[in-house]
DNA sequence: TACCAGGAAATCG
DNA sequence: CGATTTCATGGT
């Protein structure tokens, strides 16, 4: 991507980016540590550090957003944030690809045009969405949190606050259980606790994995105690850059059969479809489908399915009522 | 109150 | 093996 860089007060600004709008980088679930602002801008600690993000369209007829980064500056962008925020990667170009005869994905990126996949450290990753199975989104975010303020490295204050790095290895392979406990992390301490230990013996085996193939990273994380098929998934596409993952959660699993009418048949039916649709590009379209199926509130219930639980609801109560009166 | 939440591990047949 | 149950907790 072709743009102008400046330095500025407290910060560096960018002009002429395209496909980069940040409540789509950062609500299509990706990411955990971001806290959005009154006017739209996004602060997020990474890598012992912390920045604002805010875009704005620029002026009529030029192409691409002005994006401005606060709390930065040229030499750490080129060294960090331009490889986290994959800005060398053409969008454009993917968007159109997926596009092509796929009228369902057409409308799933007309919602989530703004959308780059993160590349962030494959330990928090691994981490982050092992504290992610069976939860919301907002209980994560806030065992994440917890987890940084309690055990992580004190990285500095920005506008008034101050913020903590993710905790190194280390430090929760030593943390008691009772303290991961205050976390909200619920039966997932057992999981942190084993994972870390295991990262803290060799924590470079770990940063291998992402040079191996597909198979072998799918497999060498599902031996990290705590980690399934889906949340391999989510690592290695968030992570490790294999962009051909594609994590199948609770809603993509109902997006999947509401928009392309497949996965009654069981998981492996979708796992062909997403190789036969969306070749090596699967990642960048479960990003798209995940982000439009919540913005749009799919694979929420629909209100009359809802009307139906409800009456079931009634007539279980009422059998039950039945039931007591007989046993009398 | 009962049910759900970006699942994985243990257990069952 | 594939299918089902259990797991701890907060929110609604």
């Amino acid at each position: 991507m072709e743009y102008n860089m400046k330095e500025e007060k407290g910060g560096i600004r960018l002009e002429g980016i395209s496909d980069f709008e940040p409540s789509h980088i950062f609500e299509c679930g990706q990411c955990f540590r971001w806290a959005r602002k009154e006017d739209g801008s996004y602060t997020i600690a990474a890598g012992n550090r912390v920045i604002r993000v805010a875009c704005r369209k620029g002026p009529a007829g030029r192409r691409g957003c002005t994006l401005t980064l606060k709390n930065t500056d040229i030499e750490e962008f080129y060294g960090k944030w331009q490889d986290y925020f994959d800005l060398q990667r053409d969008y454009g170009a993917i968007k159109e690809t997926l596009a092509e005869n796929d009228d369902v994905m057409r409308k799933a990126i007309s919602f989530g045009e703004g959308i780059r996949i993160l590349n962030q450290d494959e330990w928090e990753t691994l981490i982050s969405f092992i504290l992610s199975q069976n939860r919301s989104i907002p209980l994560i975010q806030r065992s994440v949190e917890a987890l940084c303020r309690r055990f992580g490295p004190r990285i500095g204050t920005f506008d008034g606050k101050t913020y903590y790095g993710f905790p190194e290895p280390e430090a929760l392979a030593r943390a008691k259980p009772e303290d991961l406990g205050n976390c909200c992390l619920g039966y997932r301490t057992g999981y942190v606790l084993k994972t870390a230990a295991k990262v803290a013996a060799d924590p470079q085996s770990l940063y291998k994995i992402k040079e191996a193939s597909w198979a072998e990273a799918f497999q060498a994380l599902n031996d990290f105690p705590g980690v399934g098929p889906k949340v391999a998934n989510c690592i290695m596409l968030f992570s490790m850059g294999k962009y051909e993952s594609f994590p199948v959660d609770v809603w993509v699993r109902r997006l999947m059969n509401i928009l392309y009418g497949i996965g009654e048949e069981g998981e492996k039916e979708i796992g062909s479809f997403v190789r036969r649709q969306f070749g090596d590009l699967g990642g960048f379209a479960q990003q798209y489908l995940f982000y439009y199926a919540r913005t749009r509130g799919l694979g929420k219930r629909q209100q009359t399915e809802k009307n139906k639980t409800a009456e079931a609801k009634q007539e279980r109560i009422r059998r039950k009522k039945n039931v007591d009166r007989s046993d009398r």
